[in-house]
DNA sequence: TAGTAATCAGATAAATTAATCTGATTAAAA
DNA sequence: TTTTAATCAGATTAATTTATCTGATTACTA
């Protein structure tokens, strides 16, 4: 298999966009996040759990509780999500699996695959939550729904 | 964790690019790969095994057998290991987890990963295993020294 | 021809990741 | 105050990936 993230990673960042899409106050449960993404609820419920630890999310107990961001979706990045689930690895290691690449030390992709992590990494990193709001929306509505 | 290819495609990667270094007509060991890239022998010879049935590889029994190329260097792109242990799915499925993301169905990042990916597949379409050899050799010599 | 060292094949073990289950706690609403 | 529906916490299970083991076969070499 071939992947950039882990499904916990993605269902991170589908769970978090979608957060980012309530209005203001409102919150998610678990039930609905997993029921509106299709994916699986003890599992997203897990994942959210831990990213309430870091503060990335906030949870209510009890009835009519659920999750929602921890801060405002113009506050927070992508990155912060694979940072908090995954780490950077993805950023730090050689794509080829050699130990301690390096421009000094360079793999035989070294110089190429730099250019494209930069680039990765700039994705991430250059637009909050708020402005993928109208994307997610779109994308989100159209789960579950054949074409 | 984050991951673009699994361990058995790093591997096999590495494995190939170190019979690429190979002199015509040459062949090496599970056993001489395993000690000079570092990773665990029968788990390289497994997956040249894997590689041998596709053609990109070839064996020899017996003593003094081993592996080698398919075909020559000048005819070997890294694409075709990874499409041969991976599959192409990187290349094909949403960054995000988003079932069916397409141009007329995109996920909040879809255009700019699409480019990314692209540049990606260039990487490893672009240039045969002859163009990474004296990269390859330096690169291979530097494993297990301490700089 | 016997010994040795290699691939090959298939089973098994270990580790990691993904997913589920169970029970406790919490808080709103009837 | 009781019921209900949610998070939370931790254990457990399932699936996948990674790694190892064992025995058979092959072919070179002494």
């Amino acid at each position: 298999m071939t992947v950039i993230f882990s499904k916990k990673c993605e269902y991170g960042l589908q769970a978090v966009l979608y957060l980012s899409t309530l209005e203001e106050g409102a919150m998610a449960s678990a039930d609905e996040i997993s029921r509106k993404l299709e994916i699986p609820k003890e599992f997203v419920s897990k994942i959210l759990q831990s990213l309430t630890a870091k503060k990335l999310v906030k949870s209510r107990k009890g009835n009519s509780g659920g999750f929602f961001l921890g801060k405002p979706a113009s506050k927070i990045k992508l990155i912060e999500i694979v940072e908090a689930i995954d780490g950077l690895s993805l950023f730090n290691n050689c794509v080829l699996g050699f130990p301690e690449c390096s421009p000094d030390n360079p793999c035989p992709v070294h110089n190429k695959w730099g250019k494209l992590r930069e680039s990765a990494y700039k994705m991430l990193t250059d637009e909050t939550l708020e402005h993928f709001k109208k994307k997610t929306i779109a994308k989100i509505n159209t789960i579950g729904k054949k074409k």
